[in-house]
DNA sequence: ATGATTTTTTGATATAGGTCAAAAATTATT
DNA sequence: AATAATTTTTGACCTATATCAAAAAATCAT
């Protein structure tokens, strides 16, 4: 049953319910993206989230006609806009595909009926969004302290799977660093 | 009834039952700080959580023996050691007073009892993190985009009634800038 | 208040990483 | 496969910010 990757997604977090899983199966869609392919484009507001079953998707926004990459997504993560999530507000995001990527949707109404009849549903999100807390604040404490190149390397660990799966283009953005800066420092190895 | 002032920031995110007032009331204990006085140290888990009446408290490390300020709370927000405090773990923050400050603080224990009992609790929690979250995606974009300046700015902009507050060396360690470049960005205006 | 300590400012110099431009390598399209 | 488009690399040069050192100003303790 392929719903059952999700399952086990949630099941880090807290224990579901026969009934939950019911309704999570009846809620979440299954979706084929081709590289390239938009899943959410700015100037919307973000209404669906996205659990990658396999590949890789990214955020952006674009700056001066760059595009600026946010965060990247593979397997087993949740993947949305989160501002223009939570807060329903139109979005500067675009979420793209980086490869081929078979995902479910599940549609913020519906995650919203969830939150409202299953408690153990606002504990998974306050727990998992636990998580991406921590992330971040190592990415502010990367982005203070450390230099370009060991920001890289520190990209590389916290991406171990993904980082050869990413062009260097999108990398350096993320990283918030010069595209040709990084050619130098992957060349050094 | 001093209570009352932080029943008025749950009331931003969630509607309080009488009972979740009375069990609010009868855990959270009345705290007063001197300046410079730690309310939390590194080396140890952080077990309670800390709502500010009145003042301002800085949470740091120690980095080449030097302090690097974290994040500073005001009025009417909630301090801890996130990563310590949510999973449990021991820490390399310490907490303390930048000026006389008045607090509520609730201990992990206590938070523990009262998700568990009042869904709408943990509803507060998951909400009141995306206002956070919101602030960290923003700092990160900050660091990755734009010169000292433009963040000493923005931090202004940010931290309004409270930035002047704090010392010179505190915000430039919190920016990630040397604090001579701080002064030379201040001298300017 | 007075000296001691801490914090902030100013000056001189060094460097990591940015920018612009062009070549090389890779990937996509017919 | 050949050509076009895109991405990555290399080179030359420049700028913002770091570092080190010392003076000035502000704050603290007796």
């Amino acid at each position: 049953m392929p719903e059952n990757q999700v399952f086990l997604h949630f099941a880090k977090y807290i224990a579901l319910s026969n009934a939950l899983k019911e309704e999570l199966s009846q809620r979440i869609v299954s979706k084929t993206l081709k590289k390239g392919e938009l899943v959410h484009s700015a100037h919307n507001v973000c209404t669906s989230s996205y659990f990658i079953r396999k590949g890789l998707l990214r955020i952006y926004f674009l700056k001066e006609g760059q595009e600026i990459s946010e965060f990247f997504c593979a397997e087993n993560e949740w993947v949305n806009s989160p501002k223009s999530f939570m807060q329903r507000q139109l979005d500067i995001y675009w979420i793209d595909a980086i490869e081929e990527t078979e995902a479910f949707s599940l549609h913020i109404s519906d995650l919203g009926y969830l939150l409202e009849h299953f408690p153990e549903m606002e504990r998974y999100a306050r727990l998992s969004m636990g998580t991406i807390f921590a992330h971040l604040l190592e990415r502010i404490s990367s982005l203070r302290f450390t230099s370009a190149k060991e920001r890289y390397e520190h990209f590389c660990s916290v991406y171990q799977t993904i980082h050869a799966r990413i062009p260097l283009g999108m990398v350096a953005s993320y990283l918030g660093i010069a595209q040709e800066t990084l050619s130098r420092i992957r060349a050094l190895k």
